[in-house]
DNA sequence: CCGACAACCTGACGGC
DNA sequence: TGCCGTCAGGTTGTCG
């Protein structure tokens, strides 16, 4: 699954077979993955011409002319696959163009959600309301996270993993900025230095770019929309790496918080 | 406020 | 071959 850069990629691949182009059906073949499907679902997306393509945090947005915005979330093993040619058990919600083009919404453990919301009302929707900054736009800097992590004992991982602190991380890219950054997962998020959260901010936008730019995930059951596994060689530094040894020649090491593995390395997070 | 934990689901994998 | 335990990218809620 997909964090901000796999959703990300996810959207870029929906845009060539769906940009400017009509449903012709609009297909739910279950009631609900994590959430009922909304009951308008196909009647207001049947005939609507998809003009545009958005994404905030980890939800992907597709725009269409009646002013309607669906949103969706892939939760842990969902993919949109792209003309699939059969329609399998876990393809949930099934797109058809007018050009004959056919995405399947596939999420196996179906933690992901599917919602219907007018345009106008976008930053209404709950789940946006409380989101913090996208970790590649300017609001994400030292400055603002300074000011939101000040007096906080938490630790650094839960915070950043906080999707009102910022928008769009999850585990893998939060123990690779820590790791990149040289700073502990455990470390108190309100003791670290302002020079620290500078050079977090720039780990973060870094390894959320170069993962958009390899094209997405590098996990095992991700597979990019047009149906190709993404599966190029792991760059990742310590997560799935435990026992490997570290650049710095220590041994990264893994460890559960939260009932969540953090792999980091203790000879270079302090 | 904080950490721990469970729940929601299925599939992949390792060990025996 | 198969069975069983463990683990997985997320979100949300409860409990102490």
């Amino acid at each position: 699954m997909p964090e901000l850069p796999e959703v990300e990629t996810t959207v870029r691949g929906l845009r060539p077979p769906l940009e400017g182009r009509r449903l012709t059906r609009v297909e739910t073949r279950r009631a609900d993955l994590r959430r009922p499907f909304p009951p308008d679902l196909r009647q207001r997306m049947t005939g609507a011409t998809i003009i545009g393509f958005g994404r905030r945090a980890k939800y992907g947005l597709l725009e269409t002319d009646r002013g309607d915005v669906m949103i969706f979330h892939l939760g842990m093993s969902g993919r949109w696959r792209i003309d699939p040619g059969e329609i399998g058990a876990h393809d949930h919600l099934v797109l058809e163009t007018d050009e004959g083009r056919v995405l399947a919404l596939c999420d196996p453990r179906r933690f992901g959600s599917v919602d219907l919301v007018r345009k106008v009302d976008l930053a209404e929707f709950p789940a946006f309301k409380a989101l913090g900054p996208e970790p590649l736009e300017p609001e994400l800097n030292g400055g603002y996270l300074a000011r939101a992590l000040e007096g906080r004992t938490a630790s650094i991982k839960a915070m950043l993993l906080d999707q009102r602190i910022v928008a769009g991380l999850g585990n893998i890219y939060v123990c690779e900025a820590l790791h990149m950054t040289g700073i502990a997962p455990g470390m108190m998020a309100g003791r670290i230095s302002r020079k620290r959260l500078d050079r977090l901010v720039d780990a973060i936008r870094n390894v959320l770019a170069a993962a958009i730019e390899a094209g997405g995930s590098t996990l095992r059951d991700y597979a990019r929309p047009d149906g190709e596994l993404g599966y190029f060689a792991k760059q990742w530094l310590v997560y799935g790496r435990e026992g490997e040894s570290c650049r710095c020649g220590g041994n990264v090491a893994r460890r559960v918080d939260g009932g969540r593995s953090t792999f980091y390395c203790p000879k270079c997070q302090k």
